[in-house]
DNA sequence: CGTGAAAAGATACACAA
DNA sequence: TTGTGTATCTTTTCACG
């Protein structure tokens, strides 16, 4: 499915994502046109899913990272739904994942300050279904949305 | 410092990362020139830090992320520094905090299968200033590199 | 996959408001 | 600081070898 020069390219886009079609090309070694066509199949088929601007979050006035744990009391598929839509739709929520282990839930929130999160955990408390709460702070930044390894 | 067109700005490349300046302009309600002297601005004041592709993983044969909690041995600066260069060289490690709580480190590695994570955790294992490690599996991802609630 | 050419689009800059 | 206009450069696209 995809070769050497299709995981070079999406090393690449992966590190600048402005990359043009004409620098890829002579970056892996091709020229414009055959670059062109195996970008928008890797678009086209869903490998790349899109660009974003990457932001510096402690510049935004972000700057508190929490990991908070999340059990729900009940795991009826409703009551998992809905909690799945309520917290996704959270915009302080930047990742959530079902988790193995004692959780259920590991969520990855970020906020202004230290008031924006207790905001944050009060609205998540609101929620019926969740039964225990447990949050780790992010102390400091070791490293952060690095590189897929392809 | 950023005004609401800063924001919106900021807003829109994170929604997509390759927009150009024309378009830019005209979604928040100016002319190109304007908007070029922003987005330069934006870019050398480090507001904004880069633009990436957003891959597909499970596609790329990524089928694993875990979560994975790290207490130290010691907490000698130098041990410290000795174990975040290590894990930060990895790269099935995609994110590393230092955090609040029972443990030192939380970590998200991303490896194709179990073989490939049993092998990462031995070399985690290996460095010496390591005491105590704990997975947590991703089973399900309900969102994923959201964008920041700016 | 490569080449070449044509068309479209983006950037940069000077100047005016 | 923004808007306009222009010139330049780049990129994209496509037909064909």
């Amino acid at each position: 499915m995809l070769d050497r020069i299709d995981l070079q390219l999406l090393r690449l886009l992966q590190q600048d994502g402005r990359l043009s079609t004409v620098e890829l090309a002579q970056q892996v070694g091709l020229s414009a046109s055959p670059c062109a066509r195996r970008l928008k199949r890797l678009e086209g088929e869903g490998h790349i899913q899109g660009y974003r601007a990457i932001l510096a979050r402690e510049k935004l006035g972000l700057g508190i990272t929490v990991f908070v744990n999340v059990r729900l009391s009940q795991h009826k598929e409703a009551l998992v739904e809905a909690f799945e839509q309520a917290v996704s739709a959270m915009g302080e929520l930047i990742s959530c994942h079902t988790v193995s282990g004692t959780y259920d839930y590991l969520l990855e929130v970020v906020v202004p300050d230290l008031p924006a999160y207790e905001q944050w955990v009060r609205r998540l408390q609101s929620l019926a279904m969740v039964n225990d709460i447990n949050s780790h702070f992010a102390i400091r930044a070791v490293k952060v949305m690095g590189p897929l390894p392809i």
